[in-house]
DNA sequence: CCTTAGCACTCGTATTATCAGAGTGCTAAG
DNA sequence: CTTAGCACTCTGATAATACGAGTGCTAAGG
């Protein structure tokens, strides 16, 4: 069932019309729009054959056509044309991303840019610290049983977490124990390093001294917790949803704001734009979620180093202007990379992960 | 223009049932609501007065009415009575409180009780860290021209950065330096480090060596980002506004939700509230903010060791329960104050600030 | 002087009817 | 295959209507 040029062009006209002004479109319009000399009755039994294809449908017996997600599919994949960045925008998306150091901010302002270019809501799926390197473990006395560890990882990437300890360490079993791990563990992967301690808690502790025992004990537990955390996922420009008319109910608005909450779904999607390649794109009810139902997602991840490490990506409702929306995601992927790289080739030498 | 008995009587009862119900009430329903053998005429009389002071309005020419915001304000000042929370509730809070050590989590977790238990939005300002002791700065190198700086208060809390520096510095120096300080300013407020900085800025630098200046340097731009910081203001369970009748006019709901979203509006009213003493309620336009117009703030301030270190509340529509949501600010608001206190007893003997 | 019954009046809301406009599907002719 | 014509459907706006709830006022009664 391929389309004939006439089909494809009237499915075009049809979902741009449609993107632009929200109303089902009509045969009448559409012939207008099309330039050439054709009727409406010829169109409406061309749109007549796009519906049979499932590619639109009437939202009542008369009135116009509106596109279905299987619609937008087609168009996205064979008929769209992106409508690219200028180089100012670019240039004005760089400049934000690189005036940072921090990367949890700067990760931040990625969703920020997203929701704020788009007016829709921002979204970017964490760096998954499996991946990344470890650099650097150091402890910090706060109280007798309390100890702040902190974790450096390749990336530039800071994480602390104070633990409650089973006993008291003082400070120099600490730096001891620090400065153990530090060599003992340089340059490996978090991954690897969990892999190391899980292995190294099952040896019966006699082959360690005191001091390693410390230090495995206490990062087991920090790495642990990090394993839990389920704070992997930024939100940001929920807000702009709230004007738009598609989701005028507030029964709808609720259901997404609460998919939004528990971030769980938004997780498992983007997991699945970070297993593809590129620019992926969730339209409506494809997303398998309910709530998602009238919402499309543009994903793409960012790469450092030539690897995915996370996926960011818009949200909004399903009559988005793909034209305009992906090359916004798919450049701040790219610069997000590009940002995050920077921080890490930053580094001193030798210390990189290889 | 004190009121009388009945006047009170039915002022309550008007208020109660519209906080129930939602609807404007009427002569007849209130009449039988006493229980007293009173007519609805009678009834009107009074309510009537009631207007004339301003306690109540109409919305239109018939139908109930309605308490205004200076009616709530009476009903809440003379004659409501809150509903205390059960033991039971108290206890559950408390064991949410103190089931965590890190005062960061701590605080977001109060804010979750609130908009969890309220079904309303639970907003918290943060301790003001100048208010609080310092206790310990470390630098960590990570790169040639990055540090790590890791700031910990007296209350348990810790706050990183990661900065660029002007030039390099040996991990050497910048143990020296974070040696230096710790001894030099332990045991000040944040306010006095923060000032002893300043001041040391303005003294031409030749008496200080090099590494005083260093660690004053790095910490100086750490103050100096942490004044900026606008993140000072915690805010959950917005969603909940969501499906509130009052909020149904999306335009409205936008107004609201971009106030959220700035968060400088909400951070100057908690500010009152931190000023004051106890409960404090600002009832639909009292906070003086348009987009707040509909809703009533129930805040109340934290205190660790009798001193007053930030504000928790909740946002709701004007006409919420009043009699509940007043005491589960409460009492959030005491809990969490000897939740964080814990943290701080927590000490090692001789480093809590005097 | 307070209370109350009675009554006319005002609005808001829901229901219904009506009508114009937009669009469709079908048929038959070019 | 295209197109004009036509009957039909459905939406949305507008107006008419009725109904219910509630008010304010007045006048009578305690």
């Amino acid at each position: 069932m391929p389309l004939n040029e006439r089909a494809e062009l009237l499915l075009k006209l049809l979902i741009h019309r449609y993107i632009s002004d929200g109303h089902p479109v009509g045969s009448r319009t559409l012939a207008r729009e099309t330039g050439l000399d054709i009727s409406p009755a010829t169109v409406r039994n061309v749109m007549a054959d796009l519906e049979d294809m499932g590619l639109i449908e009437s939202p009542h017996t008369s009135s116009g056509r509106v596109p279905t997600a299987q619609g937008y599919r087609v168009f996205i994949d064979t008929l769209l044309k992106v409508r690219p960045l200028t180089n100012d925008a670019i240039a004005e998306i760089e400049d934000r991303l690189y005036s940072d150091q921090d990367p949890q901010r700067i990760l931040s302002t990625a969703t920020d840019i997203l929701s704020r270019i788009t007016k829709f809501a921002g979204v970017i799926l964490l760096p998954r610290h499996q991946h990344t390197g470890f650099k650097q473990l150091e402890f910090l006395r706060l109280s007798a049983r309390r100890v702040l560890v902190i974790l450096v990882t390749s990336d530039g990437g800071v994480q602390n977490r104070v633990l409650a300890t089973d006993r008291e360490y003082t400070e120099s079993e600490l730096i001891e124990a620090s400065n153990y791990f530090n060599s003992t563990y340089h340059g490996q992967s978090l991954e690897q390093v969990r892999h190391i301690l899980l292995n190294d808690m099952q040896h019966d502790s006699d082959e360690m001294n005191r001091v390693m025992k410390t230090a495995v004990q206490v990062a087991q537990k920090m790495f642990d917790a990090d394993r839990v955390e389920e704070s992997d996922v930024l939100l940001s420009g929920e807000e702009n949803l709230l004007t738009v008319p598609e989701f005028s109910q507030l029964g709808k608005l609720r259901e997404l704001f609460d998919t939004f909450k528990t971030k769980q779904d938004l997780l498992e999607l983007l997991a699945k734009s970070m297993a593809a390649t590129g620019i992926s794109i969730f339209i409506g009810d494809e997303s398998g979620y309910h709530a998602l139902n009238e919402c499309s997602v543009v994903a793409a991840p960012y790469e450092v180093d030539g690897r995915s490490i996370g996926t960011l990506g818009v949200i909004g409702p399903t009559r988005m202007d793909y034209a305009d929306v992906i090359p916004i995601v798919d450049v701040t992927a790219r610069l997000l990379g590009s940002a995050l790289g920077t921080l890490d080739s930053d580094d001193i030498a030798g210390e990189s992960v290889s």
